[in-house]
DNA sequence: AGGCTGTACTG
DNA sequence: CAGTAC
DNA sequence: GCCT
């Protein structure tokens, strides 16, 4: 996948520095500095900009106007995740993120099944959440030990279903008896370990700070690194999961070196904690997954993901990883 | 009725 | 190969 | 679950 013609390179002309600036307001003055052709972007009709994120100006914070819908929808969708129903979460989940894009509050059945994604099921569920505040669904499905328990191991980041099943047939019940009696891959005992860090949201604010850090440590190996946090905090969520940075150089060339000396450098400094998943090697673009802690008092530890690809990739590199994952189907 | 991305790592 | 995660 |  992301077979990306080195073709793409006029395209992204503005990615230098400061990717900060760009996820600020879509107010006024932004409008005449970017490509001529665009110019009228503004007059966009009404219709296009809410039914197509992409065509909605990217500034600004997102809004969700229905968090009372997606909240009770995620419920069941981690339920029947946990439950192995993989397919049917799925579809929650493809629901949950559209109606978590829609511009507006949804009022009634009918606005809901004209959502891409959003059948006649979840439409019925949308309305009886609008109506009452909740679904009784939640309760039949959420509310027993077994489903708890199940959500409260997968919290555990490399256990999933299976995994948390077994622990559950084995008569586990708490992280407690876990730590005591499981017996833990590395991943999970990493996942155990931070287990309520990592399962807490990430300011945006914060998220720029790691970004800013992640920057810093970079130039100081090779000046003109591109270092851009992607995933939903550049899909401009005030909260996000983990942070995922997107790394490149603009030189075509300098990225192939960059990986080792750039995470040594993180480890050093004491910022990266501990490695999940050191080199994933896709075609010439490499992962790590792994753990990183600000410095200073008080800071959680939280979720990092670095991706380096060459520059001829680096825009739709930037499109897939921030995503979201529907998006990208 | 049948697909829902495709790939890499770990054990 | 199954499980997990991205 | 939804979509084709």
């Amino acid at each position: 996948m992301l077979y990306s013609p080195c073709k793409l390179r006029h395209l992204q002309k503005d990615t230098d520095e400061k990717n900060t600036s760009r996820e600020d307001d879509d107010t006024s003055a932004e409008d005449n500095t970017r490509e001529g052709s665009f110019k009228k972007r503004k007059f966009l009709p009404k219709e296009l900009k809410e039914k197509f994120a992409c065509a909605r100006p990217s500034g600004k914070q997102v809004k969700d106007f229905n968090h009372h819908i997606t909240a009770e929808l995620e419920k069941l969708a981690a339920a029947y995740k946990s439950k192995k129903d993989t397919w049917r979460a799925l579809g929650y989940q493809k629901a949950i993120s559209a109606i978590r894009n829609y511009p507006r509050p949804i009022t009634s059945r009918e606005e809901a099944l004209s959502i891409r994604g959003v059948g006649g099921r979840l439409a019925d569920k949308v309305a009886e959440i609008v109506e009452s505040g909740k679904l009784r669904k939640v309760a039949e499905v959420c509310e027993d030990e077994e489903a708890q328990t199940l959500q409260r191991f997968m919290g555990v980041w490399g256990a999933g279903p299976t995994t948390a099943h077994g622990w559950y047939i084995q008569g586990y019940r708490t992280l407690e008896d876990l730590r005591e009696k499981g017996n833990l891959t590395r991943h999970q005992q990493i996942g155990l370990k931070y287990y309520d860090d990592i399962n807490s949201r990430i300011p945006r604010e914060e998220v720029a700070e790691i970004e800013n850090y992640v920057r810093s440590a970079a130039h100081g190996i090779k000046k003109g690194l591109i270092v851009m946090v992607c995933g939903s905090y550049r899909r401009g969520r005030a909260t996000c999961g983990d942070v995922d940075v997107l790394v490149t150089h603009p030189d075509g060339q300098s990225h192939e070196t960059v990986f080792q000396p750039l995470l040594n450098k993180l480890r050093e400094t004491g910022f990266l904690t501990d490695d999940l998943v050191t080199q994933e090697d896709n075609g010439n673009q490499k992962k790590y997954l792994g753990v990183c802690k600000l410095p200073g008092e008080g800071q959680k530890y939280r979720r990092l993901d670095v991706i380096v690809v060459p520059y001829c990739e680096f825009a739709p590199a930037a499109m897939y990883f921030t995503g979201s994952a529907h998006f990208n189907r």
